[in-house]
DNA sequence: TGTACATCAGTGAACGCGCGTTCACTGATGTAC
DNA sequence: TGTACATCAGTGAACGCGCGTTCACTGATGTAC
């Protein structure tokens, strides 16, 4: 059979894409060639006709993930006051629902403690990925008319990831629920975006 | 070859405590039976005379590392005050000294990641871990005299074992150190615990 | 006191399985002549 | 216009490797008689 011109390109965007998503879910150890192959409908001795190694694929993975989050981070933000801004993506990051949604989520979050044990290439994409995603928080902590943005917003980021992760990793649904509330407000306290007390109810 | 008494007993405590290492070095799936028989100076079919699984040995050996790494806690803030105990504890556990030192270091940090594909024993066990740590932290925040100690603990202690576990993920000296200064500095002024200014130098 | 047997921590070959990677091949279609 | 050939995304068998687990066996020593 015989492709249309754009047919590679589009499989390989595609293959990316799904990776992307069970990387989160799976890790880069548990993602397997011929898995992900089958689940885009190919047999995995097309693999390498897209890529030059698993890890290849992973790095590029890595990077569309961290693409795709900042896109949806602006786009989350749009028209808004950069307070209101500051707070819509701190309740939105340390919410139920993204701790429910692994193959959505935040890769540093999904990622963590496998990173030490990848390779220089993916951690290399990893680096960059966090670079960004801190000077865009610094920018909006800036822009909020709070001082000390960059300091700031490596403390802040850092708690907010930490909050997801060990919200995650504890299995007590109840524990980890009242992780994510005590977090969520505790961070807007730092920032002075609120008073202190817990405002009703979770970002589900 | 005929063994003392306590020999059997003896074997058994080694392979866990050594267990507890390469379990926060490698993570629970690179930790291989045969390597950990290995640098026991034993052969790996004698693992099955000592653990019913794999999974059995690293239920233990997390339960090892909660219940070694509480001894440590308290041993480090005997005999100082209680805001004195608090600011020590959170210096050394957002250091560098403990993010560069995987294997002695804070489970939660070196397995985060992991724990959502985990056993649900192993998983159990954590939370217990968790629960205790959690527990700790908050009888000193309130023996500090800060208010509201358990909701204050789950926030602090996420953003601490964020830091660290974010501090290993880059791989980047530099912003890595930044990331750790930062959020010791911001933890300890959400406590009240300084004025906000970052103190000169880490606590290495 | 000496002999036969039981005990049991540890040995090492073997098994089955999952996985990344290679490679000769397929077959539909575009192109050269 | 028709024929032979090139192209190339994808196929599927095969390979080598690491790993958890099983199991018959070893061999030093304690125990029964």
């Amino acid at each position: 059979m015989r492709y249309s011109e754009t047919h590679k390109a589009e499989t390989h965007a595609r293959l990316v894409r799904l990776a992307g998503q069970v990387l989160r879910e799976k890790g880069p150890d548990k993602l397997a060639v011929a898995e992900l192959m089958g689940a885009a409908g190919l047999t995995h001795g097309g693999f390498y006709a897209h890529f030059k190694s698993k890890d290849a694929l992973l790095a590029e993975a890595l990077d569309d993930i961290f693409k795709e989050s900042r896109q949806k981070f602006h786009r989350m933000t749009e028209g808004l006051l950069p307070r209101q801004a500051l707070t819509r993506y701190i309740d939105s990051y340390v919410s139920s629902a993204h701790r429910d949604r692994h193959s959505a989520g935040c890769p540093i979050v999904a990622l963590n403690s496998d990173l030490p044990r990848q390779s220089r290439r993916f951690r290399t994409t990893f680096d960059v990925g966090v670079k960004m995603l801190l000077a865009d928080l610094a920018d909006r902590i800036n822009a909020a008319g709070i001082a000390d943005g960059g300091t700031l917003a490596a403390a802040v980021f850092s708690a907010m990831a930490g909050a997801v992760a060990v919200s995650r990793a504890v299995s007590d649904k109840r524990l980890s629920d009242e992780l994510l509330a005590a977090a969520r407000a505790s961070i807007k306290v730092r920032l002075g975006l609120s008073d202190g007390s817990i405002p009703g109810g979770t970002t589900q």
